[in-house]
DNA sequence: AGACCGTAAGAAATCGGTTTCGTCAATACC
DNA sequence: GGTATTGACGAAACCGATTTCTTACGGTCT
C-alpha cells in the first residue's frame, strides 16, 4: 500500500506535485514522466479514505431501497447504477426491509461515510429525514413519496391502477376485484384509489367491499387475498393486483384451482418477472422501473454537481400491455 | 456536523477522553455524563471516514455478483447481508455484469475504500485478484472458483447436473437434451458435464450431439436454445437446463409451442423464481444461494476477526424437488 | 515518610491525501 | 534595464478521529 509520499520521495519530488499530476494540475511535463513513473512502479492507487477526509465528500452514491429480492428494485438499481456509472460514481446498495430503524442506520451510515447522495425509496412516509436533510445532503426519493421538500421520482400510480382496472372492463369482464398491499403503503393504495374509482364508474355489482383484499405485498400475501375472493360466495371474475409479487401469487392460486387466465380476468400493476407460461393472457402495466432510476440518478447527478433549484417532483406514465383476453363467451 | 473537537470544548474535556467515551476506555463517570450530554446537544455523530482513516479499516464490506437482476445473485446477497449485519457490518453490492474490468474497477475501489473485506462472484477464472490478495485483504470466492488460494464457498455443481439429469430418467423420459451456459463460466459448465455424465450412462440414443445447447446463460439464451432443440429432425422429450434463467427461457418457448410440462420433462439447475403456473410438473435443484451467502460471509467475518488458518474450500449441496411427473403413456 | 503503582486525562503525533501560501525563476512590458 | 506578471513547486496546515506518550494524582506498601 504505497502512499504519495513514497512516490513523491521516488520521484524526487514534493508530495503537493504528486497529488497535482493526479488531479490534473499545472505540473511541468518534466516532473509528470517522473512522477507517473514512480507511481507506475510503486502500483500506487490514491487512498479515497484520505481524499474523502479532506474533501468531504466521495464518489459514492447510497440507494436505499425496501427489497433486493423485489425485481421491481433490483431493475430500478440497475437504472441508478448505469446512470451513475456514466458520471464515475459507484453505488452502495442496501438493504433496508421496510424498516424505519434499519433505513435510519443507512441513513446515519450514508451521511457520516460522506457519500455524495441518496437516492432513497422510503419504507414510510415519516421517516426521519431531517437528520440528513439538514447536513445539506443531496437526496433523491424515488417511487414513494416523503414529508419533506427534496426532490422525488414517481409513477402516477393512481393512473396505473385506473389503466389495468379499464383494461379489465374493456375486455368484457364485470366483477372485478382488488388486491392491494399493506395500507400504509403509497403506492399500492394509490393503485387500489385508482381501481376504486373506475369500478364505481364501469360497475361492479354493489355491496361488494369485500372485493378489495389487503395483503402484504410478496407472494404469499397475494396467495392469501386470492384464495379468500374465489371463497366468496359471489367470487369476481377478474382481478387487479397492485404490485408484482402479489400478481404472482394470485397467479399461482388460479392455477393451482385450476383456473387459467383468459377465463379470470388478471391485471398486474407492475411487470411479472420471468414468467413461463402464459403471459400473454394477462395486462400488464408496465412500471418505468428502471427509467425511474436512471431519472432519479440524474437528478441526483445534478445536485451534487451543485444546482439549487426548488425541489423537484417528476412523475413517469405507466404503459398498459392489454391481455389478448378474450372473456369467454360463457360467463 | 460536529466534531468531536466541538464536544470536547462544550464537554470541558479534551478530544481524547470523548473519543474514549464513545469506544468504552477507561474515563471517570463523571465526563463520561460531560461527554454524552455534549454529544447529545450537539448530535454528534463521529465521522467514520476519519475513523476508518486512522484505523485503516471499516465495517463495510463489498460484494461483488455479476447480476444483480439474477434472483440467485440477490438471495445470496440477502444471505450475507444478514450474516454481515448480525456483526455489525454493512454490505456494499457491486454489480460486474461478468465483465473483468468493471469487476477489477470494484476491486481497486474496495481496497481504497479501505473495506473490511471483499465476497466475490468472479466474472472470470483469470481475474485480476494478485492486487487485492497482495494487500492481504480478507477476501471470500463464492459460486465460482478463481486461480488463487483463498477461502471459497461453492455448490457440487456436478452432482446438482446429474441429479437433474437422474430425475428426468426416473421419470421416464428417454431423449434428455441440456442447455448450458456460456462455455467459459464454471458452474453452467460443471453442471453439463454431469449431465453428459448421466446421459451415456442411461441411454440416449447415439450420435445426438446437438442434444448439448450452449447459449448465453439469460432468458433470452435459454429461449433461443430451446428453439432450436426443438427444431431438430428427432426433437428430445426432455431438457435439463442449466441455470434458472434459462429455465424460463425454456419454459416459455414450450408453452408458446402449446407443450405442458408433464407432456415434455423439464429439470432446471436453480430455483424458478417466481412461477407463476404448473411448477409441480418440473423438477427443481435447488441451489441453496442464500446459505452459501450467509456462509460465505461467516468466513469473512472470521478472517476479518483474524483468523489465518490456510484458506478453505466448503462445497454446499443442492437438493431435488423431483417433478411430479408421470410421463404420458403415449411417448 | 518515601518509594512505588495504577488510573484518569491532556498534549501531540498519526493516518494519507489536498490545498493554501509563499518563494523563486522566467517571461512580459515600458 | 528594471519592474510587473505569470507559472511551477515545496513547506506546512488541514480534514476528524485514534492512540501513544506524559503528567498528575490518589492510594498502597515497607
Amino acid at each position: 500500500m504505497s502512499t504519495i509520499y513514497e512516490v513523491a520521495a521516488l520521484a524526487g519530488v514534493s508530495p503537493a506535485t504528486v497529488s497535482r499530476v493526479f488531479n490534473g494540475l499545472s505540473v511541468s511535463s518534466e516532473k509528470i514522466r517522473l512522477v507517473r513513473d514512480a507511481a507506475e512502479v510503486l502500483k500506487f492507487t490514491p487512498n479515497r479514505t484520505a481524499r474523502r477526509l479532506r474533501n468531504q465528500s466521495s464518489e459514492l452514491i447510497a440507494l436505499l431501497i425496501p427489497d433486493i429480492e423485489n425485481p421491481f428494485f433490483t431493475a430500478l438499481a440497475r437504472g441508478v447504477e448505469d446512470r451513475a456509472q456514466q458520471s464515475g460514481y459507484s453505488v452502495v446498495l442496501c438493504n433496508t426491509d421496510d424498516d424505519p430503524d434499519k433505513e435510519t442506520n443507512y441513513l446515519d451510515i450514508a451521511v457520516s461515510e460522506n457519500m455524495a447522495g441518496i437516492i432513497l425509496a422510503p419504507a414510510s412516509a415519516d421517516g426521519d429525514l431531517a437528520h440528513v436533510v439538514s447536513r445539506g445532503r443531496p437526496m433523491v426519493a424515488v417511487d414513494r413519496s416523503t414529508g419533506f421538500d427534496i426532490d422525488a421520482v414517481m409513477v402516477d400510480n393512481r393512473a396505473a391502477g385506473i389503466a389495468a382496472t379499464n383494461a379489465l372492463f374493456d375486455a368484457g369482464y364485470s366483477r372485478v376485484a382488488c388486491i392491494a398491499g399493506p395500507v400504509g403503503i403509497e403506492t399500492t393504495e394509490e393503485r387500489s384509489l385508482g381501481w376504486r374509482q373506475v369500478v364505481t364508474r364501469r360497475g361492479n355489482p354493489a355491496g361488494h367491499d369485500d372485493y378489495l383484499q389487503h395483503a402484504n405485498y410478496r407472494v404469499d400475501g397475494g396467495r392469501a387475498a386470492m384464495r379468500t375472493l374465489l371463497d366468496l360466495p359471489t367470487p369476481p371474475d377478474a382481478v387487479v393486483t397492485t404490485n408484482n409479487l402479489m400478481g404472482v401469487g394470485a397467479l399461482q392460486i388460479l392455477s393451482e384451482a385450476g383456473i387459467t387466465p383468459p377465463e379470470f380476468g388478471v391485471a398486474v400493476v407492475g411487470d411479472l418477472p420471468f414468467t413461463t407460461l402464459l403471459p400473454d393472457a394477462i395486462t400488464q402495466v408496465h412500471l418505468p422501473a428502471r427509467h425511474l432510476g436512471t431519472t432519479a440518478a440524474s437528478m441526483l447527478m445534478e445536485r451534487i454537481a451543485g444546482d439549487t433549484q426548488p425541489a423537484r417532483t417528476i412523475v413517469l406514465r405507466a404503459s398498459v400491455t392489454q391481455g389478448a383476453t378474450p372473456v369467454p363467451t360463457a360467463r
